[in-house]
DNA sequence: GTCTATAAAGCGATAGAC
DNA sequence: GTCTATCGCTTTATAGAC
């Protein structure tokens, strides 16, 4: 009997992550008010109810989404910043990560943008979404002074400015990225992050 | 006859500026999908029949906005860019531009990330803003190219690779400005310019 | 837990009166 | 040109069968 309760509870868990996955898709794909439930559902290969047995409501299943995307982002900056040895290597890893994220996942670009968007409107999700870049600020921000003391450079802006910078141009480039793909030039965000950290000699 | 005929022109030339004045803000309040035909001409005053006398559909009254920005915001950069002496005197401009239109009015900052993400899904818009990036960099860049030949400076960036840059930051310094105003530091946006265009010295 | 059927509401767009 | 009334459709969400 508890073998065939955890049966059911893994099929219930996995249900529930199609549904995530199909709701990433056709969110990032039609945006919030053109993924319907329905859609959602079908593209997952259920029905409406499967759905509204996992989730109180669509913008639940919305938020569900939000949380589980930003706490990838949190951990993926943890990761990246972890791993640094110098400021170079620091953006040159921001570059691959940039470049990898958009071209070869636009869907998550998509979705980004649609979160933005949203969490422009609704107060709760700023306030969340705040604290989080706030929160990732401030580690590129001790990462990047860590990395500068070892190896002597100044500057006109404060770390703190700088990792907000890097934030800004990252969702900028997106969006442009986005819209006029292959004009952009390539690998401008690294370059950029060159220019801005390493002063020229 | 004549002047019975002007006057009714006139009538209807101030009801269609009112209309798109409603649909600016209600647009830019609730999104495209969030606002309602209804809605708009509500607070507009007037019926949904009005509406649609003046526009086809709901979308081609968002297309008339979207032009009318477009045209205002390449109307803004030569504006801007013709009336530069000095590379500072540029970025002080500049900087003063993006806190003026962010601080001041935030309804177009919205209406402007409602734009970015409907040309994302339509391809005809995404060709068109395409079109009006690839200009507006081009001028950012002559203009820069021109300053710069004044004052002796040198970058590892092109100056093509900075006006992409330029924007890429003010959209996307703009999305952070609206979700955390009070944590963004104020003048970041002048301050990454000077860092960027002015070598340290 | 997942289905089908349906309720209740909102939408864009049109028709016809004035 | 602007209004009211209405059509036809889609939506979110719920109820009940299995």
């Amino acid at each position: 009997m508890a073998r065939r309760r955890l049966t059911q509870e893994e099929r219930k868990k996995e249900t529930r992550q199609l549904l995530l996955e199909s709701a990433v898709e056709t969110f990032a794909q039609l945006g919030f008010h053109g993924a319907s439930v329905d859609k959602i559902a079908e593209y997952a290969g259920f029905s409406k109810g499967a759905v509204y047995a996992h989730f109180n409501s669509k913008e639940d299943l919305f938020l569900a989404i939000l949380e589980q995307q930003m706490l990838l982002h949190v951990e993926n900056i943890h990761q990246v910043i972890d791993q640094q040895h110098s400021l170079s290597h620091f953006i040159e890893t921001m570059d691959e990560y940039f470049l990898s994220v958009r071209q070869e996942n636009r869907t998550w670009s998509m979705l980004n943008m649609e979160f933005l968007l949203y969490a422009m409107r609704e107060e709760s999700v700023r306030h969340k979404w705040s604290t989080m870049i706030t929160e990732s600020v401030e580690q590129i921000s001790k990462a990047i002074e860590k990395l500068m003391s070892k190896e002597n450079h100044d500057s006109t802006l404060s770390t703190n400015e700088m990792a907000w910078t890097i934030l800004s141009l990252e969702n900028g480039l997106a969006i442009f990225y986005y819209i006029s793909q292959d004009r952009v030039p390539l690998h401008l965000y690294g370059k950029a992050l060159q220019n801005m950290l390493l002063s020229p000699r």
